[in-house]
DNA sequence: CGCTATTTTTAGCATTTACTAATATAGTTG
DNA sequence: CAACTATATTAGTAAATGCTAAAAATAGCG
């Protein structure tokens, strides 16, 4: 009782974890692409249309978003589906939304 | 009515913005400090106890959050109080708590 | 199999980041 | 003002990041 802290921080592993997520999520094109993701599935094509820059380009991103754990994809053919996997991250970007998003879109 | 879509994706500039500000997040020392931080007002010095790494360190990185508008400070006397200011910012660190902490702790 | 479409990987390069060590600034106090 | 405390800044360097262009996988199709 003699220590009324409101919380404890957080442990040093959980900030480095957290810290390896928001980083694979600061780009602005990886974060476009978490955005237009949302909870669909999407192929490589259809981001690298929605997101606009190179195909090869979009794929290192991707690769980055997926070794991070933050996307999940399965291949379909062809192709290659992504998508948030995690329900978590989808909260997270939730929240994205209504901390950085003034009008209500998004 | 053609379009039944849960959401409509941020602008490019909201998402610039929220790019911005989780890069200047995502480094492990900023992180902590905003976590120990939380809704109080803290020295450099009491900081640099609480993170542990180098004044010069903890400066820089501190310059970085106030830049970027993530952390405000006040000047008293000898001494620098840095503190976040903008509810938002609290709101977000509040999520990632819920997101990447799994004991009720931080 | 040769051909096309989709995606990934590689190489090379320019830019940015992060740290340490050293120095500077500013306020405090005797 | 000299010495001290607290903070910021600078310089230098090693490592990481991000992009373009080119080449390599992978799968489907005649």
């Amino acid at each position: 009782m003699e220590k009324p802290e409101v919380h404890k921080v957080a442990s040093d592993s959980d900030i480095e974890r957290a810290a390896r997520c928001l980083k694979a999520m600061s780009h602005p094109l990886r974060l476009k692409i978490l955005c237009i993701l949302g909870t669909e599935k999407m192929s490589v094509q259809e981001i690298v249309e929605k997101v606009g820059t190179s195909q090869s380009n979009i794929s290192q991103h991707l690769a980055i978003l997926r070794e991070k754990d933050i996307l999940n994809y399965k291949k379909d053919a062809n192709r290659v589906f992504y998508y948030i996997d995690d329900p978590r991250m989808l909260k997270l970007i939730e929240m994205m939304r209504q901390v950085f998003c003034p009008t209500p879109n998004f």
